[in-house]
DNA sequence: CCATAACCGGAGCGTTCACTCCGTTTGTTG
DNA sequence: CAACAAACGGAGTGAACGCTCCGGTTATGG
């Protein structure tokens, strides 16, 4: 009986080298989107392009393990949404970091669009949770009277995303600050949210 | 004496050919973004490639003269809309076709956001004297009371654009049929334009 | 400190793209 | 209808991409 998964602990510099190209791809995509190429990202990782590929075998492979991370990051915001206290700020401070979630990174923002999240079997775990959760947020407001009925998690995920893309639109046309960009239109959306009557 | 702009008229084939070329282009960019091959587009348009170019030198020659036909059309919209008698229901109806606009075609969304509007002279005159009219219908709703006083023209645009960011959204999720997606989240946005009080 | 397996870098491969070049065909004109 | 310029099409070019391969290097356990 030998051990067959056995998975011995990688060495010391393939492992840091494997964080380094993590953490520069990160950025990477997130300044320049899914369109950086995989050697632009090995030279800025100080990496050749065969290391990278072994730790990554495909360009796709690399962009699900910068996903995924993200979309634990954002299991635990909602999960802090949910821990709140008043039911009011709580849903609009969470519709805010969505929106800033969508805006501040190009490359995450195309693989939601490019249907990334339905590929992956471990990123569509991530979804359906997160969807659940926010489910969850969604109802309480509804219930306290601070949100229309008629829309549901993925309603508010889709709006979000439209807010984030109007912000870049009015970064393009030198309406806003890339700072603050993503609370130009927060208004007039956290106004189009609200219960009509 | 020579004439040395003279440009005689096209012969009857190769005129055939550039609207046919322009048409099929139109509807792939439409259907399939920017990134569809210039020689997919000679395939459809049944020419080879070296016709397409001498039509236009460059990909960019040939998206250009898309978008400018696009604005041309759209500057046609923003007239009809200045004509009509009610000035509520006018920007309503307005602002519909601006998602709608922003909705069905995906080269233009693509084009739009890539910043070539400021890239080519003409099509840059386009635009502004598009913004110029839509300030004029934007004015009016305004002095009607039907519009927050807090947005111009471009903020207008760049939040057409998200509603139909949300759309797609909605349809990559099935939450909408894309027949009728770009109306799903129109009664949000519109609540959200109307004066604050 | 040495043997060895794990790991490294980057040259090279196959594909796709926008774009060019040129021998052939075709519409036009006198 | 003939002669010519205009237009045709598609093979070919160079650059960029994702990815593979392998001879050299280095961390690590005994």
């Amino acid at each position: 009986m030998t051990e067959p998964a056995a998975a011995r602990r990688p060495r010391a510099d393939a492992a840091r080298n494997r964080e380094r190209i993590l953490e520069v791809a990160n950025e990477a995509f997130r300044e320049g989107g899914l369109e950086v190429s995989v050697a632009e990202i090995a030279r800025r990782a100080g990496v050749g392009s065969g290391t990278l590929f072994r730790n990554f075998p495909t360009k796709t492979d690399l962009i699900h393990a910068i996903v995924e991370m993200h979309m634990n990051q954002w299991l635990d915001v909602i999960e802090k949404s949910l821990a709140a206290e008043e039911v009011g700020p709580a849903f609009e401070a969470f519709f805010e970091r969505a929106v800033l979630f969508n805006y501040l990174d190009r490359g995450m923002l195309e693989a939601v669009k490019g249907g990334m999240l339905n590929d992956d079997a471990d990123l569509n775990a991530c979804k359906c949770e997160a969807l659940a959760s926010t489910a969850k947020l969604i109802e309480r407001a509804q219930a306290a009277g601070v949100l229309r009925q008629d829309l549901n998690a993925d309603d508010i995920y889709a709006l979000a995303a439209g807010v984030a893309e109007s912000a870049h639109a009015a970064v393009r046309e030198g309406l806003a600050d890339p700072k603050d960009a993503h609370m130009r239109y927060m208004g007039v959306m956290l106004a189009g949210l609200r219960p009509v009557g």
